[in-house]
RNA sequence: GCCCAUAUAGUGUAGCGGUUUGCAUACUUCCCUGUCACGGAAGAGGCCACGGGUUCAAAUCCCGUUGUGGGCGCCA
């Protein structure tokens, strides 16, 4: 096989087939053994390793003995079949070796500060330090190939259906609804700031007004909010918006696009339509608006059976309009200790749960400290409700309706991982619909946009936005990928009275609205096309693919949990010069 | 803003109030008749993150700071 990149093969792909062959390889020393005949050499790069063999009775002996860990050479030789007999099944270098005949140092390497493997046990903060020898680390390479390959898919899929990339600036307007926004000074206009688009929200419409009527873009965004193992500061996102299409089109597209890239990265052939399920119903079932659905475990509302109940805590919270819910952990009776169910209740207190009661079905009755609330016809009448059988767990919340659904969602994923329920190459996509517009903000005394200020309201319940802005329902649909929310979009408001109507709901002044979104509301009066769209985040798509639980794994250069990147030292201090330059004094 | 965990040779860990911080690996040198991400010998390598405190005595207990990780809030 003849290669333009003056390598006959890759380390990790010489074939037997040729054995016998000349051929040219070059890459790093994984690590070198010195016996008194042979040097052996293991060579690696991206894609695998090969043992190069040294004859020390050639006049190689000496390169052979100055070669060390991480060196960068080439070797010419002849690909051999290792001997059967030599051959053990705990040989890991394969059943392949290279014999050299020349040997060169393209350049020498300092002992890595960790030892370069597969499952490196060296702290993830010297790993980000030195990212670029952990991104040589064998299987990195595959993570971002098949990051690769989902993007690709998607540009190839996109293109095939007529979607053209447009990109939109980088240096934006900043908007105070939404995220906290990156700044950036102005050294032309002082005292005036870009900001870093959280979106390409408002340029995308804008491209439908235009008339391009169908784009996409792979592009990155910037939040300036805390991190999170699934969020990080700057993120890449597939950005789609479409003209003249409903929602049913649109969703169709997006899962059309899931399909071709579930197709070419995992072989899989994805069921269409992609199951759906509404906002109320998912809060209801599963308490969480992005339902991991590939266990059971659904959320029982027991509010009717504790009514006469005697328990107080129940009858108090049913009382302030709260509800009762229940988890039955089946099996899980005797598999968690007194402590460890405390320790499940100071999960739920996270999400501000009260209390989490417990009851354990055993086969002489239930057990544990509220079970003296449940004899005779109750004890039946509950164990009727759940279901539970001998040896199931019950955990119980009493709340306001949505503390219930966050304590008992989150505990519900959490023994997802505890009890592992869960196949991690099952991937489940689900479609939440009919969101609500708005929600309401007990601390602002104000609502906000659920989704973001330019989505459509169902026609019907625009009515509604003066009198129950709560109750109104959104053209809205977020894509969810097992329990992650992979992203949403909605159908977007086309006309400024319903676009001024928005902002007067959200408490903007008809000045503030102008003053932000004037530009967008005025181009709305030139013939703006109905439109849509859909942002879908590309890094926790690949990291789901990849079957990573962080996303700093699918990032080539990520930052930390506190926003730094330790490699670059950013963010840093800047020299005098460049503040004035900025019109900007430090306050401290 | 808040909560939790964590910090010991280059790296990973043990030590949890009482000699000079132990082990593995990596590193250097040597040995080994083709090894199987080996084997054997020797060597070098530590202000136990930083700053206070408690104590006769602190890597160890307490407080604070910083870094890292996870989470709550935040993320239209």
């Amino acid at each position: 096989m003849m290669n333009p990149m003056s390598r006959s093969y890759f380390c990790g792909e010489v074939p037997a087939s040729a054995s016998g062959e000349e051929v040219v390889l070059k890459g790093w020393v994984q690590r070198t053994r010195v016996t008194p005949n042979m040097i052996f050499v293991l060579l690696r790069d991206r894609t695998g390793i090969v043992q190069v063999s040294i004859n020390t009775n050639s006049d190689l002996v000496e390169i052979g003995k100055r070669i060390r860990s991480e060196y960068v050479i080439e070797v010419k030789g002849t690909v051999s079949l290792r001997s059967p007999e030599n051959i053990n099944p705990e040989m890991k270098t394969g059943t392949v070796e290279v014999l050299a005949e020349s040997v060169a140092i393209l350049n020498e390497a300092k002992t890595p500060p960790f030892y370069i493997e597969a499952d490196s046990e060296a702290a993830e903060e010297l790993r980000l330090q030195y990212r670029y020898l952990d991104l040589r680390r064998p299987g990195m390479y595959e993570t971002f190939k098949l990051r690769h390959d989902v993007i690709k898919s998607i540009r190839d899929y996109l293109d095939s259906e007529g979607f053209v990339d447009v990109e939109t600036p980088m240096l934006t307007k900043s908007t105070p609804e939404g995220a906290r926004d990156y700044l950036v000074p102005s050294r032309v206009h002082e005292s005036q700031f870009y900001a870093l688009p959280q979106s390409p929200q408002m340029f995308k419409q804008l491209l439908m007004l235009s008339g391009f009527e169908r784009y996409y873009q792979i592009v990155r965004c910037f939040r300036d909010e805390d991190l999170r193992a699934d969020r990080q500061p700057e993120f890449t996102q597939l950005d789609i918006e479409t003209s003249f299409l409903s929602q049913e089109e649109i969703l169709g597209l997006a899962e059309q696009t899931m399909k071709s890239v579930m197709k070419r990265v995992k072989g899989i052939d994805l069921a269409l339509p992609l199951p759906r399920m509404t906002y109320d119903e998912a809060m209801r079932r599963y308490g969480l608006d992005k339902p991991d659905t590939r266990f059971g475990m659904e959320l029982l509302d027991l509010s009717e059976i504790v009514a006469e109940s005697d328990f107080a805590v129940f009858t108090r919270a049913l009382g302030s309009g709260g509800q009762v819910k229940a988890l039955n952990v089946e099996g899980a009776a005797t598999k968690f200790t007194r402590k460890e169910i405390d320790g499940f209740g100071a999960f739920a207190a996270k999400y501000g749960a009260k209390g989490l009661a417990w009851l354990k079905v055993e086969a002489e009755g239930i057990a544990g400290p509220i079970a003296k609330f449940f004899e005779g016809e109750k004890r039946a009448g509950l164990l009727a409700a759940t279901g539970a059988k001998v040896g199931d767990l019950l955990l119980f919340v009493a709340d306001k309706p949505s503390v219930v659904a966050a304590a008992l969602g989150n505990l519900r994923n959490h023994f997802a991982k505890e009890m592992q329920l869960v196949d991690e190459n099952q991937f489940n996509f689900l479609w939440i619909t009919d969101w609500p517009l708005f929600e309401y903000s007990e601390e602002d005394d104000r609502y906000y946009a659920a989704h973001h200020p330019f989505t459509m309201p169902v026609r019907e319940d625009i009515s509604m936005m003066d009198t129950d802005p709560a109750a109104v329902k959104a053209q809205a649909y977020d894509l969810v990928l097992n329990g992650f929310e992979l992203g949403g979009g909605s159908i977007r408001i086309y006309e400024r009275d319903v676009q001024e109507k928005m902002f007067e709901t959200l408490g903007f002044s008809k000045e503030e609205a102008n003053e932000q979104f004037g530009f967008l509301m005025n181009a709305f009066e030139y013939g703006t096309p109905p439109h849509g769209g859909i942002a879908l985040g590309i890094d926790r798509f690949v990291m789901i693919l990849a079957g990573k639980s962080n996303l700093r794994d699918v990032i080539a250069f990520p930052k930390t949990a506190s926003a730094t990147c330790l490699l670059t030292n950013a963010p840093g201090p800047v020299v005098e010069k460049q503040l004035e330059d900025l019109h900007i004094k430090l306050r401290k």
